[in-house]
DNA sequence: CTTGGTCTTTGATGTATATCAACCGCCAAA
DNA sequence: TTTGGCGGTTGATATACATCAAAGACCAAG
């Protein structure tokens, strides 16, 4: 659990940069991808991009919800607080993905860099603006937002039926799909985030989140490189145990 | 955690009716209340209305994903299985809630009825090309989805970070509130699942949910009136509970 | 009225994970 | 080179909740 108040706002380190989009090297990643030429300048007109060190945060619980973002490098993390500081991580973001999304004026969780970061960000009311003029670009977004919704429904399952062992086996192997679903390397994984970020993810405390990560490497299905790359010695065994067999 | 394979599925009690939507006491409720009188009409083509017994079988994961439902009346539940049969439930439906988004060509969950139901059931097929013509139906169903993922955010939280006794009064109000959003009374609270299925829904056993109702119970913030009716005393305080106060 | 079943409640006990505490390794500042 | 701080690991202990067990409430079938 993170203390509130700390970091009240990102520094942010650039701001105001309109470079090309012709050169990002993850449009494939983002709802970019289905836009033409002409509908990615028009995009690129109510885009700007920011750039954060780690541990800032980008927008705040509460805040007014006047942007939406794309991640374009770095690691972003999404988390509510109880009110005796309890946290909870809904979600990690990596490059490509997108965040902002809001049911009401306000955004529903802080977003916070877990690493440096860059983002793309997009005035919301221009966005939707589009949004309205480019049917595919909404269908598009609403594809996200049912795979989004999928995904919420496994972490439901993780955290409300399984045990520390299958949470932090299903945690790594996920964290593997995905870097390999950017094109990175799924082994050995790398966590960018620390020991409190994943217990805060998986309902688990620090101490949990270590001593299970050791019970996997004594079992020999992983091997700890470093506190954030791990090796998947045995990832057919990993995956056994994170579905609980 | 309820056994597999019983009411594999459901027994359609009624079905190929096709009666007239004007009739539709709960279209407001639905996605129904963005349509003109032509839409409707169009939406009423590719409509069959359906009704099943309760702990019935709607549809299974992984069954092919080829209908879209609205709940008419009565309460479904989802839930998602682990190899063990460990279970957990995502959500519960009442009147006028929607179900059957999928990102794949399957569902992700299991959807099953808690009582008798009925619902108005759509081919994705067809209803996806309505929604290729009205753009702004697909709009509506992006606010539907993201609604939806803050409403996982919340349960994640919950699931993650809350006691029993927090979990428990957080689900008792959300009921509360949900029946007033239907027009229903929000107290005293109908609680129209058993004791398994709350369970499975807060990552709880029977027993500990039955316990702590009667913990709230001894504390004077709520009553049982019998095990599906829940009057709440002192609402304030059991909303202090469930945020942890 | 009795019987048997399902659901709920309550009690006794067990255990996975939290909590409290210490220590280690690393790195940056002094 | 030393010092201090942070993140991670490990150990001892506590506890919230699960598990195992039994009994009561209710209802439908006989």
């Amino acid at each position: 659990m993170e203390h509130l108040g700390t970091h009240r706002h990102g520094d942010r380190i650039l701001g105001g940069v309109r470079q090309s989009c012709g050169e990002c090297e993850i449009r494939d990643l983002t709802f970019c991808s289905v836009l033409t030429a002409e509908e990615m300048e028009r995009v690129r007109a109510c885009r700007t991009e920011v750039q954060f060190a780690a541990h800032h945060t980008i927008f705040h619980e509460d805040d007014e919800a006047d942007h939406l973002f794309n991640v374009t490098s770095g690691v972003v993390k999404l988390y509510k607080l109880l009110a005796d500081g309890r946290r909870q991580i809904t979600g990690f973001l990596f490059a490509g993905e997108f965040l902002g999304l809001a049911a009401n004026r306000t955004y529903a969780y802080t977003a916070e860099t877990v690493t440096a970061a860059k983002l793309c960000r997009f005035s919301r009311r221009r966005l939707v603006m589009l949004f309205d003029q480019w049917p595919h670009l909404e269908k598009h977004l609403l594809g996200i937002a049912a795979s989004e919704l999928i995904a919420a429904q496994d972490q439901m399952v993780l955290l409300g039926r399984k045990t520390a062992q299958e949470k932090m086996a299903s945690f790594i192997l996920k964290m593997s799909e995905r870097a390999e679903a950017r094109g990175q390397d799924g082994n050995p994984v790398t966590l960018p985030m620390n020991r409190a970020d994943i217990g805060d993810y998986l309902g688990l405390t620090i101490e949990t989140v270590s001593r299970t990560l050791t019970q996997l490497k004594n079992k020999g299905v992983i091997s700890l490189m470093d506190s954030g790359h791990i090796l998947l010695s045995r990832p057919q065994e990993l995956d056994d145990l994170a579905e609980g067999f």
